[in-house]
This record gives structure tokens, C-alpha cells and sequence, in this order.
DNA sequence: CCGTATCCGAGAAGATACTG
DNA sequence: CAGTATCTTCTCGGATACGG
């Protein structure tokens, strides 16, 4: 049984909520529980639609981020944090503040 | 004097640190005061001499690490944290506990 | 309202070889 | 030992236009 040379999990945390917007994302979605798509355009107005689209998309398929749709005409769509995501939130804070100081 | 709309400390944080290699080299630091380059190669042996070289050059500039130069033959380098690079633990040891859970 | 598709340019990173 | 130089490749992200 080789142990497959783990030496650092930071890297996998790193790669889940690096990627331009990520971090912004869980960020607000902490601040904001739930948000529709263009909520989160406006709370993150340097984002693009195209990329807010496309990192809403990795954060949902990492399990860190769920998507609520409504069948409804406009359509109406909602963000939310999953347990996965919120155990986020010591290390984005983390980052939040040491930004800050 | 418009203020420039700066909505989330996360992003200049994450802009230090992310980088391939730097929360890497950040942890790897921690846990040795002082490495050498060779040393650093080897605890992160998945990181390019050439990426390492890299990535050290931008923690140095952005006063995260200070690089220590003995003149002496051959050449000996010593790699080490700055306050402000060690301030930064709680971070980069909070990302690294959420990665392994 | 909530996205996707396509195209394109810049910068990140790998491979390899060389230097004080 | 501790890097740099050069070249190529690849990924990311912006701009724009279109679709259910």
C-alpha cells in the first residue's frame, strides 16, 4: 500500500475556491443565504455573466454550492451554500480579515 | 478622489497566495523556519525549479518571505517567512485542516 | 430572467538547456 | 548550489452575440 504522495491538502482546497470569483461567491452567499443569479451579478459587479455563470457551476459541481430552480416563467433561479460550502466559512473569513489588515 | 471599488479584501489575499505553489510554499515554511531552495524542492517535488524560483520571487516582492544570500562557495541561500508572511497561519493551517476533512 | 456559444488574446506554466 | 533563458503549450478570462 503505497500512500499516494498527499503531501498537501491545500492544494485541494486551493483549487475549489481559487478561479477568479470563487472565494467572492461563497463570500456573499455566507453574507446573502440565498440569491438569485442576478442578485449575485449585482453583489459581485466586477463578474461577469459569463464567468459568474461558469464558477457558480464548478462551486456547484464540487459539492459546495446548490441550485434551485423554479419552474416559472421569467425563470427564477436560487444560490445557496451547501453544509459542504458554509464549512467554508472560517477559512474565507480568515482570508476576509487578514485581507483587510 | 473616486474610491476605487474595492468590495472584498478576499481577492488581494487570494491573489498572494494562490499561485500554484505559494500557500504550498507558505505551509511548507511554517513547519521550516528556514529552507534553502533545495530543500524547499524536495518537501514540494512537484514544483519546477523554475516555478519555484518563480513563486518565491513574488512572495518575496509582496513581503511575505525574505531571502537570506551567504556569499559564499557554492552559493547558499536560506528561505524564511516575514512577520507578515507568518501572520498568515491561520489561513493557510485553515485551509489545510478543510482540505483534509 | 438566466443563462450558452464562439472567438480571441494574454498570461501561466512545462520542457529543456545554460550560468556564476 | 541556486538559479536564469528561451521556447512552446495550455488554460483562463474578456467581448460579443444568441437562445429558452
Amino acid at each position: 500500500m503505497t500512500e499516494p504522495t498527499q503531501q498537501c491538502p491545500i492544494e485541494n482546497t486551493l483549487k475549489l475556491i481559487s478561479g477568479k470569483w470563487k472565494s467572492v461567491i461563497i463570500y456573499m452567499l455566507l453574507k446573502h443565504p440565498t440569491c438569485r443569479f442576478n442578485e449575485l451579478q449585482k453583489l459581485i459587479p466586477d463578474c461577469s455573466r459569463r464567468m459568474l455563470s461558469l464558477q457558480l457551476k464548478d462551486l456547484e459541481r464540487d459539492g459546495l454550492v446548490v441550485k434551485k430552480v423554479y419552474p416559472v416563467v421569467p425563470p427564477k433561479t436560487e444560490y445557496s451554500l451547501t453544509e459542504r460550502g458554509k464549512s467554508l466559512k472560517e477559512v474565507v473569513e480568515g482570508m476576509q480579515k487578514w485581507g483587510q489588515a
